[in-house]
DNA sequence: AGTCGTTGTCGAAGCGCTTCGACAAAGTAT
DNA sequence: ATACTTTGTCGAAGCGCTTCGACAACGACT
């Protein structure tokens, strides 16, 4: 390993200014910098991680704590995992990746023991058990999803209220009165992840308002559990004739289970994702949306992180708007409707 | 933040002893260990990383590298990330996340800072620009996926080959004579990514020894490009059978269009994929598979590691046998097809 | 009783870096 | 020319930990 002091030496200079010419913390005359940068790059130096971290206390690696279950939106996870990732070393950061499994103890021990200088947290429930600790703590962190209580924290989100909203209103434009919402797997509104519920606030609210009338039904991915979950729908509200699916794995059997009960969608029946473009996209219809703009998010994670870390003030809670691509899925109700 | 010399003074003790109680590398009185112990939990101390990697010259910190593009197997990936990173912390170690993107000097960087102790690849080419570096530096790596040249370097995957044999054995011995390979997408071949062309190495001299008839396309995913496919290939060979198809976002629309054509699966057609074994269960028709072991890979990969970081000798190439489940979108052909 | 391991503890050195204060050398204002 | 600032460089201290050698204290052998 080569190490600075042999940089030094190399370049006929002090271990402290070839510090300097690294960091630019302190004006370097030219012929030194150029002498110092010709030897780091003959002798093929790179600072010692853990010497840099002991001696400026900052390590320069944020934390990613991501789901450790993989029940909803695995794509959507990755997504804003590598534009975390991507965006950071931007920003000449690393990533840890933490997973759930360890809970609030992965949270005492990479800020107790400096191993990261701040935390993204992915997945947050509406009380969730890390942020008292978080609170607690002066190091930076910034929540991808809103929990009940934002007071004193920093959190990214798709506005989810304002999502289910506009689903209503491209139904409710489209004439459609009865609407059916396809929501995650129950497991996923037990443990109270807020994006969910937030979307069926704002999408109730809006119906309300509009004199259109909501049934939400929890449903596991998959096509025996969605059949059996249509089936209900149709059987309570016979005259459903707008689908709202907020479930990536429902969407293609949703699509066929229509088809074969002889729903034509649109003509009869029209459908809006909530899910990632590519999804939409993929369908056997090609899918009305409003995107879940992942990579946004993950960008804007980290872009709030480093201005904490900068001392710079950040917003409390960024909303992202949701925007509504009409595709082939919704269209207007016929009259026999 | 609490330290070491805090803890001992505490405790009555002089550090390296509580340094000692830490390590367990002498041996420590009951007594003593006990009260460092108590001081510890009292304190709320937790080792600072970078001092931790400094004196002893390992981070504890292994480098995940997963594959920037997510234009494949994306729950797949995800799965191993997660996987080795509880994994790894079963060990004591974390995961340092980097994407592809950075290429071979992530590989510089991380070795020559001495951020991590060891490097897991994923998305290995066959000709990886990544690997001469890798056998150039003492610093422990192991591979998730296989290079052409695999001397000198450590290797966890499924066995593709023995994968591609099974699904032709499975669908000999149901009397298929001609099959189609439905791929993944071209760029995945133009890449060299070893997994698919050592899928279809042996199914093809497996099926050259059963004496049945392979006929191999690479597709995008969703409808609109499966469409087109299957029209050529039932155009090329229209007494093909049976199906293989390694591409998570074509096993749908596979499905559907067999349907839409009237064709039925596993009556007249049988289709078998290699996938999750989640995908195979979603389908419309639970599908006859090849399941990819995510999880398992990222398993040994770290334990591989964690052997080389030991000082243990490791398999150079680990390959994992491929287990065939058969459910019900394989079947015998009947007389008339 | 004297010698020899063991066992448990301590002090000190050192890992490679950052950063502070000191201080020549050079420039600027008187 | 003198005093004063600015600029560029250096030496030294110190970040919190691990680890080596030293060495009391103690029981186990002759």
């Amino acid at each position: 390993m080569v190490t600075l002091a042999e940089v030094a030496q190399h370049a006929g200079v002090s271990a402290s200014t070839v510090s300097y010419v690294l960091s630019g913390k302190r004006s370097i005359s030219m012929g030194t910098r150029q002498r110092v940068e010709q030897s780091i790059q003959e002798l093929g130096y790179h600072p010692n991680a853990g010497a840099r971290a002991l001696a400026s206390n900052k390590s320069n690696i944020v934390a990613l704590m991501v789901p450790l279950r993989t029940d909803m939106y695995v794509p959507v996870m990755m997504e804003i995992a590598i534009a975390v990732a991507t965006t950071a070393r931007a920003y000449g950061y690393d990533v840890l990746l933490l997973t759930g499994e360890e809970g609030p103890d992965a949270v005492r021990r990479v800020t107790g023991s400096g191993l990261a200088d701040a935390m993204i947290l992915m997945d947050v429930e509406l009380d969730d058990e890390r942020l008292p600790l978080l609170r607690g703590t002066d190091q930076p962190s910034v929540l991808i999803g809103l929990p009940a209580d934002t007071s004193g924290l920093t959190c990214v989100d798709l506005d989810f209220g304002a999502t289910g909203a506009l689903c209503v209103e491209h139904l409710a434009m489209l004439g459609h009165r009865d609407i059916a919402v396809i929501g995650e797997a129950p497991a996923v509104y037990e443990r109270h992840t807020g994006f969910a519920e937030r979307t069926l606030d704002g999408l109730r609210s809006r119906a309300r308002e509009l004199g259109l009338r909501v049934l939400h039904r929890p449903c596991e991915g998959g096509y025996d559990a969605l059949a059996a979950t249509l089936a209900r729908i149709f059987d309570e509200r016979p005259g459903t004739t707008g689908f709202v699916v907020q479930n990536e794995s429902a969407v293609e059997p949703l699509l066929a289970l229509l088809r074969q009960q002889g729903r034509a969608v649109p003509e009869d029946v029209s459908v809006i994702g909530i899910c990632p473009d590519q999804v939409a996209v993929q369908a056997s219809v090609r899918l009305t949306s409003v995107a879940i703009p992942a990579q946004e998010m993950g960008r804007r994670a980290v872009e709030q992180l480093v201005a904490k870390l900068d001392g710079r003030d950040t917003d409390e809670v960024a909303l992202l708007a949701p925007e509504l691509t009409v595709r082939a899925s919704t269209g207007p109700l016929s009259a026999t409707g």
